[in-house]
DNA sequence: CGCCTATTTGACCTTTCTCAATAGATGTGG
DNA sequence: CCACATCTATTGAGAAAGGTCAAATAGGCG
């Protein structure tokens, strides 16, 4: 599992949600790439049924419906992530898939999917769970779409976002690289630019977090895990031990925070 | 396919989005299922690892995330749906599915679908295809949630539920089973209850549709179809030919409404 | 008939949207 | 390196959609 080759980040995050044999890293390391380095806002699928797999190695994706108004955002992969593994068993795109900012990709023949779902009875398990992991985020995207105001939804994407790319090795020190607009996270959100501009600002003065040069940097992340009622347990994460009690590293005023909280606690 | 049996309304269900052949016919015939009438609001899944699906054979089902605020309803099921497929391939289950309104379902051991999977990849295809079908119909609600107002959203549950029924055989006349009380389709819209009250209200005043003694009748189909920018592509069926056409079978109100906007629309 | 639940209504309040203007950043060609 | 064009972020004010609470009404059912 070095780093630099593109099954590795992929390897990474089969790895988060099953175990992973000798035989189907071998399995992986013979996959046949063609990486792209590409700009924001780029259409990956340029509308025609794909023959290739989009396997996102740096930066961020996501799939945008472009009918809606203000094109809303159903979903957003992070490196590791394969968007379009369905598009090996069900040629139909309805929506677009582009970068969110500048991006990494490997194209990843279909046919190279089809073939270690039958040379490896576990590769064919994890490829359908990975499919279902998926749509167990769009289950819990519905859930904070519907039923979470514009501050506690916010608070949800970045709980989830930053507990991805932790599940793949990134993010350790809370702060994610974020090409995102304004307009992004709205279009995720279902609210406006507007209101999601407001709604960071809110979430900056409550020190929960910062976000500047094309980073956030979570400055408290138990308190953006209670503000969202964040529950891993829908990503089917094999490990993410205590999400409550991920270290703070980054040396912040958070810490202040938290040890007066305690302090409200004791007698 | 007779009706009668369990596997007829799966194979109607099935044969919507594949075409099947006479062998998976067979298969399906050879379902064993244990036939359960249930009542008003049952949980089925009580809490444990299942080991059978739930095949709804008559009335709804829905996954409700009772974490949530007011329990979003996550997704509705009609008959001849397999809602959790899915818990054959993963045993989590993170919402729960229960009956909207009385309903017939079968229950019907995961060893079966393993087995059929088995014998006739065709079937294993289906299967795959189910589960991403119901993903389509997530990403959509995504939509649903996120990009449109009240009154299209309402339009929009009741554009799909409507065609999925058509799908396997049922609402040929757009009058449409509906159980649901108004706070569950609050639940499903992300609205509260009293909202989804004031929006039924317009619907019927705007004569898209009537909602009386548990029965919804569509009355003006394409006015529904147009308020909610319904587009079932996503639905993955193989034949729906012409939404926009459908019979308005009965003989209502609709029909002077129709043609006054017609004429309307004369020089 | 009476109870229980679901629907309906009204009044008032909160969230979020829209529009419009300003300020800041980023990038490009000269 | 500057001036301009463009995109993004920020702010304010007013409007609309939707939420909440509470009470009244209507159905369904034992």
């Amino acid at each position: 599992m070095q780093t630099g080759f593109a099954f590795s980040k992929f390897a990474d995050r089969l790895a988060s949600i099953i175990e992973l044999s000798s035989d189907d890293l071998d399995l992986l390391a013979r996959m046949p790439t063609s990486i792209s380095h590409l700009g924001p806002r780029h259409r990956l699928h340029k509308g025609d049924q794909p023959s290739h797999c989009c396997l996102l190695l740096q930066g961020y994706v996501c799939y945008q419906d472009a009918e809606s108004r203000d094109g809303q955002i159903t979903s957003i992969y992070v490196p590791g992530d394969l968007p379009d593994l369905h598009t090996v068993y069900d040629g139909r795109v309805d929506h677009e898939l582009l970068t969110l900012g500048s991006a990494v990709v490997a194209s990843v023949p279909h046919r190279y999917f089809r073939e270690i779902s039958v040379l490896s009875p576990s590769m064919s398990r994890a490829l359908l769970r990975l499919l279902l992991a998926d749509a167990c985020c769009l289950r819990n995207w519905i859930v904070n779409l519907g039923s979470r105001d514009a501050m506690t939804r916010v608070a949800h994407l970045f709980c989830e976002i930053t507990t991805r790319l932790r599940a793949v090795g990134l993010a350790k020190d809370l702060r994610i690289p974020s090409p995102f607009t304004q307009s992004d996270l709205a279009a995720a959100c279902g609210i406006s630019a507007v209101h999601a501009n407001r709604i960071i600002q809110e979430l900056r003065r409550s020190n929960l977090l910062r976000w500047q040069s094309k980073t956030i940097t979570i400055t408290d992340w138990n308190g953006l895990v209670r503000l969202a009622g964040f529950n891993p347990d829908y990503l089917r994460l094999r490990e993410y031990n205590n999400i409550e009690n991920i270290e703070q590293e980054s040396a912040l005023a958070t810490t202040i925070d938290r040890s007066s909280i305690v302090d409200a606690l004791l007698p």
